[in-house]
DNA sequence: GCAGTTCGCTTCAAATTTGAACGGCCGACT
DNA sequence: AGTCGGCCGTTCAAATTTGAAGCGAACTGC
C-alpha cells in the first residue's frame, strides 16, 4: 500500500464543508417538510419522481435507484404512502414480477401543496446563499461526483 | 405568500447534484468504513473529533453539535463505542450533570488504522474527482452554507 | 425443453435514529 | 437563602433503515 496522501487545507475544507452541509441541509429540509406537509424527505422525493414520470408511474427498482435508497427501504416507504393514499401499486403487464408505483390524484395534490414551501426552504438553505458563479461550479462539480458514483 | 420562485436550470442542477452527491458519497463511505474498519460513519466521526480535542475529550453536547446529530443519537453511539472499548466516559468536575467522552488508546489505535483507507475513499469519491478550481469554490461555498445553518 | 442463474420485489430481524419526556443540577434574580 | 427557567445527558417508545434471505418468475445456454 502506497503512502497515504492526506488532505491539504483546501481539500480538507471542501470535505468538511461537504459533510457539514449535507447533514445540515438534510436535517433542515426534513424538518421543514415534516412540519409543513407531514412528509419525510424520502417520501417527498418519491412523489416528485413519480410526478415527473410518464403516466406518473415507475418501476420499484428504477425508483429505488433514482432515490438512492435500498429496495427494501423503498418498499417500506411506498407502503406508508399507500396507506396515506398518495400512491398506489399496479403490477406490470409484461413482467409479472414487476410492480409499478403510481402517483394518485391525491398524491399529486399533496405534492402541489408541499412544493412551494419546499422550494423556499431549498433556496434559503442552499441556493440563495450562493452567487451565480458558485452555483454554476457547484452544479458542474457535484454532477461529476454523482455521475461517477452512480 | 408571494409567488413561488421556482428553480431555474442551473439552480435545479445544483440542487439535484447536491442531493445525489450527498446520498451517494455518504453511502459509499459508510460501506467502506464498515468493510475495512468495522465502524459506521457517525462512529468514525466521533473518533476523529475526539482525537482532535484537548485531552482527547469532549462534552456530550458539544460533540453532538459538531457531529450534527441529536443528543440521544450521540448517547447511543457513545454507548456502542464504549462497549467496543474505543471510548470512555468521565464525569465533569465543575458540573455534575456534564459528561466527557474521551478517546481510549485503543480507540486512537483503531482510528489510526482506519484513517488511511477512509481518506483514500474520500479522495476517490469526491476530492480527486474535482480540479483545484472546483475544490476551492466548493470549500468556500459549502462553508458558507454550513456556517449559515449552524 | 430444461437446468441453472439472475432479476424484481417483499419479508424479516436487527441496528439505528428521532423527538418527547424525565431527573437532576446550574445560575440568575429577588 | 429561595425560587424559577434552562440546560445536560439519558431513557423510552415509535419510526425508519439496512442487509440478508426468500419466493417466484424470467432469461440463458445447452
Amino acid at each position: 500500500m502506497a503512502e497515504t496522501r492526506w488532505l491539504d487545507e483546501v481539500e480538507m475544507a471542501a470535505w468538511r464543508g461537504f459533510v457539514a452541509a449535507s447533514n445540515l441541509v438534510a436535517r433542515r429540509l426534513e424538518q421543514q417538510l415534516k412540519d409543513e406537509a407531514g412528509l419525510s424527505h424520502p417520501q417527498y422525493e418519491v412523489l416528485v419522481h413519480l410526478s415527473a414520470a410518464p403516466e406518473r408511474a415507475m418501476r420499484m427498482t428504477e425508483l429505488a435507484d433514482r432515490l438512492i435508497t435500498s429496495k427494501s427501504g423503498l418498499t417500506y416507504q411506498i407502503a406508508q404512502l399507500e396507506k396515506a393514499g398518495l400512491v398506489g401499486r399496479r403490477s406490470c403487464a409484461s413482467d409479472v414480477r414487476g410492480v409499478f408505483a403510481y402517483l394518485t390524484d391525491r398524491g399529486m395534490a399533496v405534492l402541489r401543496e408541499a412544493a412551494p414551501g419546499h422550494v423556499a426552504a431549498v433556496r434559503e438553505a442552499l441556493i440563495d446563499v450562493l452567487d451565480r458563479e458558485q452555483l454554476t461550479v457547484l452544479a458542474e462539480a457535484l454532477g461529476q461526483v454523482a455521475g461517477r458514483l452512480r
